[in-house]
RNA sequence: GACCCCAUCGUCUAGCCUGGUCUAGGACAAGAGCUUUUCAAGCUCUCGACACGGGUUCAAAUCCCGUUGGGGUCACCA
């Protein structure tokens, strides 16, 4: 039975990185039918915060990671000082001193060749006279991360590692471990990194780095998945969009890419909207809600749901974040519109008063009023002006919306409605 | 610096294992155009890569070696 974990340290929040590996192993797993372990790693008491607990855990039931078993180091620290003082037994390990007095235990390190043979990388070599011997239990009585992380792994009956390439290096001290403690070793696979757009590690400065910032910058889960599933392993068949479901039927360790890859934002929005397009406007809806009653744009406890989900449904094809749809549908909600500089210059400097009037008049004398018919009217009374249909299509967009951009004219007028459609044209009519 | 990992368009990648079908395919971005209404949507097109040098071979993006470049790790942090 195939078992892997995910063991993030709950000294920050779940970071992208840390979301890809969890995807990765939680892929293998599903893949292989096989059990997905939790481990919290909150061995340092001074920089584990609960706090960075629960958000982990809600990032990761966000992304859509349901774990089979969740431990918590801070509760085994008996089981890493067993195994420690076994080894002391056994002359593997010593004792040293601090000056204070405080002891620690220390891992004899002897000189041998290392090699692993990694399931993405193939056989990695290490010379282990290079490595210093290792601390075990510290004076103050924590173990090291090595040591608990394989103590762990090897009580938790892990079959397969599937971790960061920057653990590489952990590699070989740990595989010293499992053989002095007498632990059959674990399949090892180590995934490329992700990097920034300044070719580094992947930081603040370089872009967001929590998954709860996508998540509150309007992106999708299934969104972010597919975008992170893609930045090193690709379906084979030039498909981008691949959903977790048909993932996990395609999925081989083996075809995951060897070459770190670079966060990019852009595509990742164009991968959202790929979402967006088809994602259930209920859903979208409740991720709005908050938003828009934050802004007074409806009130929590009594709006229109129906308008709300149609206004949802005439945006959500063009949208790159959920959030955008604040901004860019806002003048369905104020009062009036706010109207862009650039905009107004370019559209409203002419006076247009006649043809405002003129056509504020034909919505109010549409016996039905429908799209089709709005743009029925529409096109016979530029075609009676004698003027092009877009002379007047661009400054009737921005006086009703204040944009320059956004969905077609006439099914915005529909939505806007006959009384507040005629008020925004009429404003603009010169006396 | 030492050790380890990596190397196909600006970015993500297919192809590499099992050399010939590769004048290297797709996607994002960018640029151009179309859409008798915009684009931030849609469609079409364009630009654009096998890091370099040696081998091996009839034949190399594919195999081997080296160089260069990038990244990671060298804590009583995880």
């Amino acid at each position: 039975m195939v078992r892997v974990r995910f063991a993030p340290s709950p000294t920050g929040n779940l970071h992208i990185g840390g979301g890809r590996t969890a995807l990765f192993n939680w892929l293998f797993a599903q893949s292989q039918k096989g059990k997905f372990v939790l481990r919290i790693e909150d061995t340092d008491k001074e920089r584990s915060k609960k706090e960075f607990v629960d958000e982990i855990l809600f990032s990761l039931k966000w992304l859509g990671f349901n774990w089979d078993e969740l431990y918590y180091q801070s509760e085994r620290f008996e089981r890493y000082r067993m195994h420690a003082e076994k080894l002391l037994k056994q002359g593997l390990a010593y004792i040293e001193k601090s000056p204070e007095g405080k002891e620690a235990i220390i891992f004899k390190v002897n000189p041998q060749k290392i090699s692993v043979n990694d399931l993405i990388r193939g056989k990695i070599e290490f010379d282990a006279s290079l490595i210093k011997d290792q601390v075990l239990i510290k004076s103050d009585g924590t173990p090291t991360y090595n040591f608990a992380c394989v103590v762990d792994d090897a009580e938790m009956n892990i079959t397969h590692i599937i971790r960061g390439d920057d653990h590489i290096s952990n590699t070989p001290k740990q595989m010293l471990f499992y053989s002095a403690l007498g632990f059959s070793l674990p399949e090892f696979a180590h995934l490329p990194l992700i990097m920034g757009v300044d070719g580094g590690r992947l930081s603040k400065r370089t872009g967001a780095t929590a998954i709860s910032d996508y998540r509150k910058m309007g992106y999708l889960s299934e969104a972010l998945l597919n975008y992170l599933l893609l930045l090193s392993w690709a379906p084979g068949d030039n498909r981008e969009v691949v959903n977790i479901s048909e993932a996990v039927k395609l999925f081989d360790i083996k075809n995951v890419n060897k070459t770190a890859a670079t966060f990019d934002l852009k595509k990742l929005d164009w991968m959202n909207n790929q979402y967006l397009k088809n994602a259930d406007p209920e859903k979208l809806a409740e991720e709005l809600i908050p938003l828009l009653a934050e802004r007074n744009y409806i009130n929590k406890d009594s709006y229109d749901r129906a308008y709300l989900l149609t206004l949802i449904k005439l945006f959500q094809a063009r949208l790159p974040r959920i959030n955008d749809f604040v901004d860019w549908a806002d003048f369905f909600f104020l009062d009036e519109p706010v109207i862009d500089a650039v905009a107004k210059e370019k559209y409203l400097v002419c006076d247009l008063s006649k043809e405002f009037k003129l056509f504020s008049e034909r919505l109010d004398n549409l016996a039905s009023f429908d799209v089709v018919n709005i743009e029925d009217s529409f096109r016979k009374l530029v075609s009676e002006l004698g003027i092009e249909a877009k002379k007047l299509i661009h400054p009737i967009r921005v006086a009703l919306t204040g944009k320059t951009v956004g969905p077609g004219l006439f099914e915005v007028i529909y939505y806007l409605g006959r009384d507040r459609s005629k008020a925004r044209l009429l404003k603009w009519v010169k006396k």
